[in-house]
DNA sequence: CTGAAAGCGCTTACAG
DNA sequence: CTGAAAGCGCTTACAG
């Protein structure tokens, strides 16, 4: 009964750590966290005692006490199946990012992948897990979307990556430059006639806005947009290879393709290659969202590419909750590869 | 002064629910855990109104007063550069894997990238944080590999996946069977002259074992490996790419490639394709990992891929602590795609 | 089957 | 500048 002095499993706390050092309990919670208020040799022997002990701070018990729990979460959507294996790698590239922009802010992450109904799961806040929650994944997963916009309609410190939802709580690509710069490119390298891949019937908020780029600059050229009305409801890849094929039965001059996505890019990539068409020489193509695997492919990938750190700085901002819901844009870019003829019209 | 009772910002408790549903705190928190010496008449009640408050257990006080985490953390190592940029995409794979066990087993998980000295951090067990902790990443970044070497003396919940060092604590793939697998394929499939493309001075455990599964099979067949003896420190892809052109160089009658990892197999296709050298009709080619990026290039990567579901299983069953430090492997499996041609010897 | 109470390990007013 | 004490919100013996 006896509670004995049983070294063996008993945790280091901060009494352990007051008495060798001779102070209070209060001061050494002072000392290590770095309170003005304690003298510089108190702190001294303090952290020397706390090192010699192996002591190490209670999250728990410190983040019980205040409140606090410097962690966020991440929640990454996939499409109900297969969570690890219909995860878009963008949104790992996107994790990546934002791991880096939290540490920096002294932060910790959380990550869930979630893709089964019944599984939808981002109440960190309530249960005391995270100050908030980012929500990035598959625009395909409505009822996943539909969940987390319940819960973002409750809490003001759940954000979303993308959304297939137009009103406030998001950080976006700036999906409509996109589209234009993308077009221009093509157009100033000499391709004439650009047809767009990607489903615009999912309620996909960003494949919208990057048409809708696509569309506008060619309308400022006095030039039709050429797209599919409906995509099967394959993955990306099968997508865009299906739609390539079925586009350029249907229309012999197209010279250029957009596409909404890299994944649907890698998929045009694939039919094109596949039926002996030339890229860039024949057909022009440009995706968007500027990943790693784009420098892999043959050839390598001509992308539309969000600012990711800046991406990941606006979601962590708009985490913080100091102003309402907000609706921001990351900057993009036109990363030029060699899936674009080098020779200007 | 008085405390009142502002609703805003007042965390709903258990004293709340207990209050509302007229029973007291210890049963609200029973009859939430699922205790079976709840009447299910009560049980109801509760689950009703702490359902109507909106009430979540917070995790800060049940784990403070058990003890437990119910969390894992996983750490990723980059090259002391850019984190983000210089995690190798495959721990991001992995990293899918343990995020989806992790669930299942009712983890959560906990990510950090990590990469520059000062930095390093992993007493997540500590501070109260995780139950354990998963270190992957890149091999060259030798002092974060020290740093976590001396973390797991001092802990038995620290687990490996890979390691630089060869003592127990550690899940790699079964990388000598996956280095005879890749020859064996190669030589069925009637290539005579195959060289290794990876760097093996870099203490790289996993990569001096995929070495010698490869030079057992080819020892086998009696013949000599073909290899470099040492590498520029560049990144993966670059090394692939440099190491092709000096072994093209070297030796011409070399009809095959097998990369230790997929990106250096991404390298070494880069080269021979720029070099107008046709894959696989003239060079086969296998890498190593089963990276989703190898279904991308062209041709697609036929590669060594470790089962990563199970992997995460080791990983996580390593870190239980139950059994001592091991040393487990993961099977591998050769992935036929379109770099080895289709015709047999 | 339910309740009163202790205690997990901190932080932070409040005194001195 | 330091200490004694309260309290964050739970879980779980201990009674009844």
């Amino acid at each position: 009964m006896d509670d004995g002095k049983r070294d063996v499993g008993r945790r280091v706390t901060s009494f352990d750590v007051a008495e060798r050092a001779g102070v209070s309990q209060s001061t050494v919670s002072r000392a290590l966290a770095g309170s003005p208020q304690i003298t510089p040799q108190t702190r001294a022997r303090v952290t020397a005692v706390a090192q010699e002990l192996g002591y190490l701070v209670d999250h728990r018990a410190s983040r019980l006490r205040t409140g606090r729990t410097d962690t966020i979460a991440v929640v990454i959507l996939g499409r109900p199946e297969d969570a690890t294996r219909s995860a878009n790698p963008f949104y790992f590239e996107l994790l990546g990012s934002i791991c880096e922009a939290a540490s920096q802010r002294g932060l910790e992450v959380l990550v869930s992948l979630q893709s089964e109904e019944g599984e939808f799961f981002g109440d960190y806040v309530g249960r005391g897990q995270a100050d908030g929650v980012i929500v990035v994944g598959s625009a395909r997963n409505t009822r996943a979307w539909t969940h987390f916009r319940e819960l973002q309609e409750a809490s003001p410190r759940v954000v979303f990556w993308g959304s297939p939802f137009d009103d406030a709580g998001w950080v976006r690509s700036d999906n409509f430059a996109g589209g234009r710069l993308a077009v221009r490119h093509l157009l100033e390298h000499g391709y004439r006639r650009i047809a767009f891949v990607g489903p615009l019937e999912e309620r996909l908020g960003q494949f919208q806005e990057r048409f809708d780029g696509y569309a506008a600059e060619l309308a400022a050229h006095k030039m039709e947009p050429v797209f599919l009305p409906s995509y099967d409801a394959l993955d990306r890849y099968a997508q865009g290879s299906g739609a390539a094929a079925a586009l350029m039965e249907r229309d012999p001059r197209i010279d250029a393709v957009f596409a909404a996505s890299d994944q649907l890019a890698f998929g045009v990539l694939e039919y094109l290659q596949s039926h002996g068409i030339a890229v860039p020489d024949e057909i022009g193509l440009v995706g968007f969202d500027g990943m790693a695997a784009g420098t892999i492919c043959s050839p390598a990938l001509t992308t539309v590419a969000p600012d990711l750190r800046k991406a990941a700085a606006m979601l962590l901002d708009a985490m913080d909750g100091t102003a309402g819901p907000s609706s921001e844009r990351v900057p993009v870019e036109l990363i030029e590869r060699a899936s674009v003829r080098a020779r200007k019209a």
